[in-house]
DNA sequence: CACCCTGGGTCTGATTGACAGACCCAGTAG
DNA sequence: CTACTGGGTCTGTCAATCAGACCCAGGGTG
């Protein structure tokens, strides 16, 4: 299906199918508001009070604390209660939950695009490294057989088994 | 850094640094506006032209034509003009560039995220495929030394080479 | 030639989302 | 008791998105 050739002239497959329920369109309702794969960076590069969250990425107070609240409904997040060790009282900080750890692919696949078109001159100023032998670590794809795939060109999207006709 | 750990009495180390020059940023500031990914989710399975993908993706119109142009100020997408072989007027479709393909990982760990928590019962409406073997493809985290990483707790961000510190 | 149709937009008033700044309340410490 | 701090919430203003209507250019047809 996705080749970039010269298909202009036929209807393409996908037309045909309908997107209400669409992977991606489901996972874009909950990281697709302003500010909340930012928050998340935050989340996962260990920022995870609210002012520390709101100061660092420069986010609204209350678009951050409704982008925080929405990942806590969603699981993605939650709430830890406190106390500092020199004393105090109670505070709270964000955390991963294990379906929000499961968002490190994206994180580091919008992190690798985005170093490798707009870094500046001395390059990306955080880096996600292997805790077992520390190389940098990269998203990538690669197919169920355990085949690398370099080229994007490898790659055809095809229906899945949730695949529905439109009704048209 | 980030471990999901008792890390809360220190100061993270992340909030030492600046966030202006963040890949993550940079890339969400071309890709976090409502409906960009999902325009790209279009072009990918091969709907090319402004009506298919406005009623495909339902977005409103004047939004489509806003991110579509912004993806081709980006170098994301090209303008094609063709002739229907049919006969007719000549018409456009959008094109992936090179720096558009580049952002199958993106989708791809979109898509699996979503696929994972968001699928209806009958699994996902579209998966990708290796050109090569047919098996399906995914999104997963390797280092620069050859592993794959399974677990996302093995990943830790460090500073990178553009690291700066804030004015603070 | 005139007329019609279609494709890729653009426009408009109404609704919703984000902003800066101010404010609030609860839990501590002194 | 007062003062301070942390995690929010509120308010008026501005920006983004919506549905529906409209526009214009490039064709084909009679």
């Amino acid at each position: 299906m996705v080749t970039d050739g010269p298909e202009h002239t036929e209807r393409p497959a996908a037309l045909a199918f309908s997107t209400e329920n669409c992977q991606v369109a489901a996972a874009m309702r909950v990281l697709g508001e302003r500010g909340t794969i930012v928050v998340l960076r935050e989340v996962f590069n260990g920022v995870r009070r609210f002012d520390d969250i709101q100061q660092h990425s420069g986010l609204a107070r209350q678009v951050l604390s409704d982008r925080l609240a929405r990942l806590v409904e969603h699981a993605i997040l939650r709430r830890v209660p406190y106390r500092p060790e020199g004393g105090g009282r109670a505070r709270l900080e964000y955390r991963l939950t294990a379906k929000g750890l499961e968002l490190y692919p994206v994180l580091a696949a919008v992190a690798d695009w985005g170093a490798r078109h707009y870094a500046s001159p001395d390059g990306p100023p955080v880096e996600l490294a292997h805790r077992g032998c520390g190389a940098p670590v990269h998203a990538a794809l690669v197919c169920e057989a355990g085949h690398a795939v370099e080229d994007p060109r490898e790659v055809a999207p095809r229906p899945g088994p949730g695949a529905r006709r439109r009704a048209s």
